[in-house]
DNA sequence: CAGTATCCGATGCGATACTG
DNA sequence: CAGTATCGCATCGGATACTG
């Protein structure tokens, strides 16, 4: 290991490893359960390819993460180590530290596609009805400068929860219009969805029962319940 | 801010402050009390002046630091904020992970100019003597590659330490030659300084009542205490 | 002491194309 | 799907010199 800053102090030789450009980021994605290269590439799509491997191989060097090869023979399965497990303790606190001093919905910074990644994560399996559901997003306000999909079909089918950025063809059962800043807001638990869908940023339509049970589904990030600098006490988990 | 990750995600947007090179190493200084430009210039000898200001700046523009211009004019007093005080924890949790999970005496990594300067923070005051007591130290085992001294003057006077690369023409109280690795493995807790002692790796000596004394005055790294994986318990505090 | 200013070279990294 | 391989450039940052 090439040594970047020449100090024997642990936080320098911790730094080397943690502190490289998209590290913590491809942490985040496996502390989240993605094993697969591809998975955890979705998590950061504008990581090249070539970086992602490199990042990879040098994670597992430092023994923060170990793979094996597949059984399938594709591709290999990546997984934190006890180590590594440790360092993502860091990557939360980071993430709490990020959700209580910096503001996070400036333009360049929203995507509709991680959004609902993001999401597909945070669908409370356990109180969806039996048989499929399918809801559609439509986003707006999305920033021109993105070639990225403006609409998303979710498909919500115990015990998976699949998305689409083609109509899969199917019938939708929720229909969700959002300003994708309001809708990112929300997610991270800087405004209430009821307080969207009253200003008419969001609009839940479809089928009126699924409807109206959507939103308790819908749990927001792991993050939305910090309690920000000023609060008093904390929120309630979401 | 040029936002490197696109994602709003609070992880990616926190990494994109704390997350760069140097950022964490002048954090640290910051946490262990460092105020001035060229004090935590020394405690990070390898970033060039040019990004030390530029880093000052970032984390400044992020409001983690903030800076007052000194009242003699020379100069600005850095300091964190509220926030800067909470990425501060992080600094240390990535040292009590870097102290467990990494090596750290590699021959690239040691530098007697840092271990001193280190020491130096970390002398037990309330436990000098009244009067002067000067401790010279002359390590062995210097990486050639450094043209670092070889040779360091500690002033004891309380209430301030103050070191010498030079000689400061006053009499020696305790001598100490160690070999460097082996100090900074005592000074990390890897391993007592009486083991040291007696396996020859560093030798005291001087004025005897000083030269016994010494050690009581020395604590160690703030993280030499941190568990290791391995250990059921953990040590007591240096 | 605490910075600016300028130069210039390495390399980090994205883009693109290719592969078993 | 999970990578390799190659190219090319931008930017990061080190070195050096200068300044109030």
């Amino acid at each position: 290991m090439e040594t970047v800053y020449g100090q024997f102090c642990p936080v320098a030789v911790a730094s080397e490893i943690f502190a490289e450009r998209w590290t913590p980021i491809i942490l985040r994605e496996l502390l989240q359960g993605s094993r697969r290269f591809n998975e955890i590439h979705k998590g950061a799509p504008r990581i090249s390819k070539a970086l992602l491997v490199r990042r990879l191989r040098d994670l597992e060097r430092a023994e923060v993460i170990a793979s094996t090869p597949r059984a399938d023979g594709r591709g290999r399965e990546y997984r934190l180590t006890p180590a590594g497990e440790e360092l993502g303790e860091i990557v939360l606190q980071l993430g709490k530290w990020g959700q209580r001093w910096t503001s996070r919905v400036e333009r360049q910074r929203l995507d509709a596609g991680l959004l609902v990644w993001d999401m597909r994560r945070r669908i409370a399996m356990e109180r969806l009805p039996a048989g499929r559901v399918v809801v559609r997003f439509d986003f707006r306000g999305v920033p021109a400068a993105q070639r990225h999909p403006k609409i998303y079909w979710m498909l919500l089918e115990r015990p998976s929860v699949d998305l689409c950025v083609t109509d899969p063809g199917l019938e939708v059962d929720v229909y969700v219009n959002a300003e994708l800043s309001a809708l990112v807001r929300v997610w991270l638990g800087d405004q209430p969805l009821a307080h969207a869908v009253r200003g008419g940023e969001v609009k839940i339509s479809g089928d009126p029962r699924l409807s109206r049970a959507f939103p308790t589904w819908l749990m927001l990030s792991p993050l939305a319940a910090v309690p920000r600098p000023g609060e008093p006490n904390q929120r309630r988990a979401a």
